[in-house]
RNA sequence: UGACCCAUGGUGUAACUGGCAACACGUCUGAUUUUGGUUCAGAAGAGUCUAGGUUCGAGCCCUAGUGGGUCAACCA
């Protein structure tokens, strides 16, 4: 019989996309992804930029990065620079960066358009009444008493609206198209509203702004996009999306929607990171804690892992939760493969040799990267004196079998070192270990060990005669509950109180003052750490990225 | 209540124009390991929301129901 091909399954767009291809309505085909910059990108974006961009490079096609910058109220130019930065982070580029906001003449005119065909009036209700009359899905709409106003009194109401002759709220460009319609968006839906507010792009040139539903599909149908791919609560959009584009008689770019990314234990509505930086919950949008892509970058996760993950999920129409723990494993798979090893300790305990020659060093031969031979070797101090964690020792350890590390009469092997026997212990007035005492054994040095002892234990450690200083926040989960959206605007009382965790002196070899801001280490044992923003070369600041899977604590917790 | 959309192991996605459900994460075993990491070998876990129908045969098609989502901003 014949082998299985390997298929690549396609989802649902591509599958689209290669009936359009092969059916030849495209030649080729054209994509955009269009924030809106009032915010930081977050992950939820990050599934929607990779869709886009990854579709566009697998068909021979073009990605767009459009902003959709309708509403000068709430967009500004911080966001804008922020949001081309987060994505270029991610890997991608394109040509111009393009703005709907270039397109508020074109759209002018279609608006212009539109009332000369009798498709669109000036209403001069005010919202409420607007909102009043709009009626129920299952009863129609009230009809405006401006809706049959003639060609030229609307040509004329409107270009006075657009020069500033009437204050916000007391007109509203409407399109004419159905108040009983059962969907709610055809009911005569606001094209243009007032607004004397400057535009970060176009100054105090417009008091008027082209709403979502008009500015959308013809600013797609402009840039030639042949799929326009948006998130679910568009889709009641798409009737409407579709009759401006009939309307005008514009190129017909099709609106395809997918579920949006939601994941657990995370927050992705920019409402909700918006307030958690304004209240101080955080210490801003790139703080490590945060869900956008700036703090990802921050906290030290790797575009490539960002984009494996994106690429992961997959995409169709359910609505969906993501296990966080996808996001954690894409992060460390990548990490493992290109992370440096470094000796850490993060809760040091003194450990004092006391066979080992006082004022000895030895330089000891240390591997960078076990998954990665290319990044060579290292030396690290060994001494008489070393750090190791304090969960690293017990004074009343349960059998070998169970907990392999140091504990009295234990032996243990110092990684790269030697292995050693504890022999004794001090504790302080409060009753906590302040120092383990061992003895070495000279012919275990690794490498070149003849002695034939075997241990089931080896240790990270940091000579206490070269450790460095450092300051390590460890991160964990903002929020306790799985799905804190479902609080509502009480998601705040979900937060984890112990979300950070700053370890003032943690001790680290010293090859880690050669480390520049923005590097990612394997802390051996512990998990990977990067080099923060506010580090100095006298302070030396890491985040941990994400820790190593943990069988023993996972175990332990049984 | 009206319209639109969705429904497959714990989670997410697959299953070419219908041929007795696959992959990833997670979980659990075991092996290897100078990281309780990695790697490797393996296991458990769904019979595809329900009820009808079409068919030799349905997760895929049809109908109804149930459950969930979205929509009544001059936000996007």
């Amino acid at each position: 019989m014949s082998m299985e091909e390997n298929k690549p399954t396609l989802n649902f767009i591509e599958q689209i996309i290669e009936d359009d291809l092969a059916s030849g309505k495209h030649k080729s085909i054209q994509t955009r992804f269009p924030p809106e910059p009032n915010g930081y990108l977050h992950i939820g974006h990050a599934k929607s930029i990779v869709l886009n961009f990854e579709l566009a490079k697998k068909y021979n096609g073009k990605c767009n990065l459009r902003f959709d910058d309708t509403n000068p109220e709430k967009e500004n130019e911080d966001y804008v620079n922020g949001i081309i930065n987060d994505i270029h982070w991610l890997g991608y580029d394109w040509g111009d960066t393009l703005f709907t906001s270039d397109y508020f003449d074109q759209l002018y005119e279609w608006a212009i358009k539109l009332i000369k065909s009798g498709k669109a009036y000036v209403d001069d209700q005010s919202a409420d009444q607007i909102s009043a009359t709009r009626g129920t899905p299952s009863e129609p709409a009230k009809e405006s008493p401006f809706r049959n106003r003639t060609v030229d009194e609307n040509l004329a109401l409107f270009e006075e609206m657009k020069e500033g002759k009437y204050p916000e709220g007391s007109k509203v460009l409407r399109a004419k198209i159905d108040l009983a319609s059962p969907n709610m968006h055809m009911r005569d839906p606001a094209m243009y509203r007032i607004k004397r507010m400057p535009h970060h792009r176009t100054g105090s040139k417009w008091n008027i702004y082209p709403m979502y539903d008009f500015a959308h599909g013809q600013s797609d149908s402009m840039e030639k996009v042949t799929h326009s791919i948006c998130t679910l609560e568009f889709e009641n959009h798409r009737p409407l999306y579709e009759w401006f584009i009939k309307e005008l008689d514009i190129y017909p770019s099709r609106q395809i929607e997918f579920a949006r990314l939601n994941l657990s234990y995370t927050i992705t509505s920019k409402r909700k990171l918006l307030q958690l930086v304004e209240e101080g919950y955080v210490t801003g949008w790139d703080d490590p804690r945060m869900p956008t892509l700036t703090a990802m970058r921050r906290r030290g996760f790797p575009a490539a892992a960002i984009r494996h993950f994106a690429t992961r999920v997959g995409v169709a129409k359910r609505n969906n939760v993501i296990d966080v723990a996808l996001l954690e494993h894409s992060v460390r798979e990548d990490l493992n493969k290109t992370a440096n090893r470094v000796m850490g300790v993060l809760d040091p305990v003194k450990v004092v040799i006391e066979n080992y020659p006082e004022g000895k060093i030895e330089w000891v031969n240390a591997v960078n990267n076990p998954e990665d031979e290319t990044a060579g070797t290292r030396e690290i101090p060994f001494s008489r004196e070393v750090y190791i964690d304090r969960s690293d020792f017990m004074e009343d350890p349960p059998s070998p079998r169970k907990f392999f590390r140091l504990g009295p009469d234990r032996e243990v092997r110092l990684k790269y070192g030697y292995i050693v026997r504890c022999t004794g212990y001090e504790k302080d007035d409060n009753g906590n270990v302040s120092l383990i005492k061992c003895e070495y054994f000279p012919d275990t040095k690794s490498g070149q060990d003849t002695s034939g002892k075997k241990v089931k234990g080896t240790l990270s450690w940091v000579s206490v005669s070269e450790a460095v200083d450092s300051e390590v926040r460890l991160y964990d989960r903002l929020f306790l509950d799985e799905n804190p959206a479902a609080a509502g605007d009480d998601f705040t009382k979900l937060l984890n109180p112990d979300s950070l965790n700053i370890i003032k002196h943690a001790q680290l070899e010293p090859s880690v003052k050669t480390l520049k801001q923005g590097d990612t280490v394997q802390f051996e044992r512990q998990g990977y750490f990067s080099v923060d923003l506010d580090s100095t070369e006298k302070n030396i600041v890491f985040n941990r990225t994400i820790g190593l899977r943990d069988n023993w604590a996972k175990a332990q917790n049984k």
